[in-house]
DNA sequence: ATGTTACCCGAAACAGAATG
DNA sequence: CATTCTGTTTCGGGTAACAT
């Protein structure tokens, strides 16, 4: 959905104050349709209290109102975003008295306490150092930290089990979609995923053949994610304008209607 | 009193082309 | 094929000046 940003995109957001009230029926429909072992998956970035270099606390109000009878939080993701900007510059690179912002929370609530979820299915290449690790061997022991470590831990898997903290940049900047609108002379969507994002939670969250909805769509990077990985999809976007652009997407060349 | 616009500030990543 | 170069991108904030 659309950020508290004090500084407001062409979409429109909706201020901090007020911004759980505006959120809930959406979350409410979301828990209807959403099968018992499906999963709500919801990037939520911070802002700032007006006119003061102190943090909002709404998006941890959304997660405390959405956790109170409507989801269980099955877990907290950080999208840490390399390429963003030193901002807000006004406390960021004028005053200099805050460091950059570059992560999102991306919270992953769940209609019960077991939510269909796989890690195996978004695995990662093991570090240089996991790799020699592997290949000289390891010492089973007890760690200083107290950590029980057994000879398992030199067995190879298919790959290294991901944290929660996912760097992803978003600097795409010639792809099909932004060549097509411009083409066309539609507006390029102000903040689109790059396709990392929902490509993780799809993978992890769904299997093949199964639904995704995305009810704030945007230029519908969660769509063209969700085809690749032979998942159905359904999406909701207000702006028929991003969604005639979202066409591009898909090949659809043709003057969108 | 309230809304609008211009201005200011700056870091890193990455795709694709060019070069070695 | 590997490296280097080029162009383009990124869910901002306050403030001053001006308009309604």
């Amino acid at each position: 959905p659309p950020f508290a940003l004090n500084r407001k995109k062409e979409y429109g957001n909706v201020n901090a104050a007020g911004y759980v009230e505006w959120l809930m029926p959406f979350a409410g429909e979301i828990r209807r349709v959403l099968r018992d072992d499906g999963s709500f998956v919801l990037d939520l970035g911070g802002t700032w209290n007006k006119g003061v270099p102190t943090r909002s606390l709404y998006h941890y109000e959304v997660a405390l109102a959405l956790t109170r009878n409507l989801f269980h939080l099955a877990q907290e993701f950080y999208w840490y975003n390399p390429s963003k900007l030193p901002s807000p510059a006004e406390w960021v690179t004028v005053r200099r008295i805050r460091v950059k912002d570059a992560v999102n929370t991306v919270w992953w609530f769940s209609k019960t306490e077991h939510p269909d979820a796989d890690n195996r299915r978004v695995l990662t290449a093991y570090s240089e150092s996991m790799e020699k690790l592997l290949e000289n061997g390891y010492k089973a022991k007890q760690r200083p930290s107290g950590w029980d470590i057994s000879e398992n831990f030199s067995r190879r898997h298919e790959g290294a089990i991901p944290p929660n903290l996912l760097r992803i940049a978003n600097t795409e900047s010639n792809g099909q979609y932004q060549r097509a609108c411009r083409e066309a002379g539609l507006k390029v969507h102000p903040a689109r995923f790059p396709y990392g994002l929902p490509e993780f939670f799809v993978r992890f969250l769904t299997r093949p053949g199964e639904t995704v909805l995305d009810c704030f769509a945007g230029s519908n990077v969660t769509g063209r994610v969700s085809e690749d990985l032979e998942r159905r999809w359904i999406v909701c976007e207000l702006s028929e304008e991003y969604l005639a652009g979202s066409r591009f997407r898909f090949g659809d060349m043709a003057a969108p209607a």
